[in-house]
DNA sequence: CGACTGTGAATGAATGTTCATTCCTTGCCA
DNA sequence: TGGCAAGGAATGAACATTCATTCACAGTCG
């Protein structure tokens, strides 16, 4: 079977290559040879190496917040949907480790801080389920009286090392185990 | 007034462009300008690029050891010292956010990773201070009782976010401040 | 005291490698 | 045949690391 999606199987290789080798351990070369494609053929797709680098984190989020949305009820109390999402974000990053690794990759370097910092900078972007949920906590005064971002630190800090450990095999993660930390996240955030 | 002491100056140059540059960002060149002494002479005090980093690391874990203890009292209850335990290390990260960005940095990449690896395979170093009192707490049914990598993500977790946050200027911490999260750590953990 | 010499620290140009990116060539299909 | 996608060798920049050479100085001897 051939795929004629060259444009695919090059983010696809660029993916797997960076999360498991870092940016720097993953050469346009190696991802070309990964993809099945020569070197210069990426450029006919990708502006260069950072262009494709941001490219695949866009396509990244898009896909965590779509699965973060599905099952997402407005109507259910706080803590309900505070544990939805924080256990669809779970499990997104439990079966698509590769994807976790990337992010993760993609964060701690520039491009990801620059991201984050045109956003809150930039106008609260309606569409974002989790800012609009801990403000509806706080002004409920069901979660702490704490500035967003410490909220989003107390909440998705664990989960994301607790991911990393499970990725790196420090723990080997079930259904019950996270469900604990998620509920102890929940102890973390609320009143 | 001149510095005769090299070693401390090539260490110095590095650790601050590493920081703010990443290990990609900090070529051996221009630590060693920084440094004020010339490429070569660097590799008179470390073995290669990677041997610096790695006593590098080794230096400013050993700091943050030193000053977790100064003040740590076995026989005080366990939740005190557990805050004391964190917010003695919130301080040297707030004071240090240079060593904080280089540990991060270190821990993200493959030494950080293998030396983690190491350490939970090698047997249970004695002068942990942190896997004791978290083994302690769990017996005492005091804290939540999930394995201890759980236990760590849970307290450190938001502590690591928090202080990026303040690095990259997101949050302005302040005392109130960072105490209320640590307390909101310990909601986390315990029971 | 002053010339001589041995030593090891320091230098920085040179080396060899690894990249991202370019661009000329090839060959396919309409 | 014309146009365009794909290939891959070529280019040049950036690195880590090496090494032949310089330099400062302490010790020695006349």
């Amino acid at each position: 079977m051939k795929t004629p999606d060259k444009r695919h199987d090059i983010m696809k290789a660029a993916l797997e290559l960076i999360a498991e080798r870092g940016f720097h351990g993953a050469p346009m070369a190696m991802i070309a040879e990964k993809a099945g494609v020569s070197a210069g053929t990426i450029y006919r797709y990708f502006e260069n190496k950072e262009a494709l680098i941001n490219d695949l984190n866009r396509e990244l989020e898009g896909n965590i917040m779509k699965s973060l949305q599905t099952g997402y009820l407005r109507e259910k109390p706080l803590r309900e949907r505070f544990l939805h999402l924080a256990s669809a974000l779970c499990k997104y990053l439990l079966d698509h480790p590769v994807h976790f690794r990337f992010i993760e990759q993609y964060y701690n370097s520039p491009y990801g801080v620059n991201l984050r910092r045109e956003r809150l900078l930039g106008k609260p972007n309606g569409d974002d389920i989790f800012r609009s949920l801990f403000e509806e906590g706080i002004k409920q005064q069901i979660l702490k009286d704490l500035p967003l971002p410490l909220l989003f630190a107390l909440a998705f800090g664990p989960i994301l090392a607790m991911m990393r450990d499970h990725v790196f095999g420090f723990i080997v993660l079930n259904d019950t185990l996270m469900k604990k930390t998620l509920e102890a996240c929940w102890d973390g955030v609320k009143r």
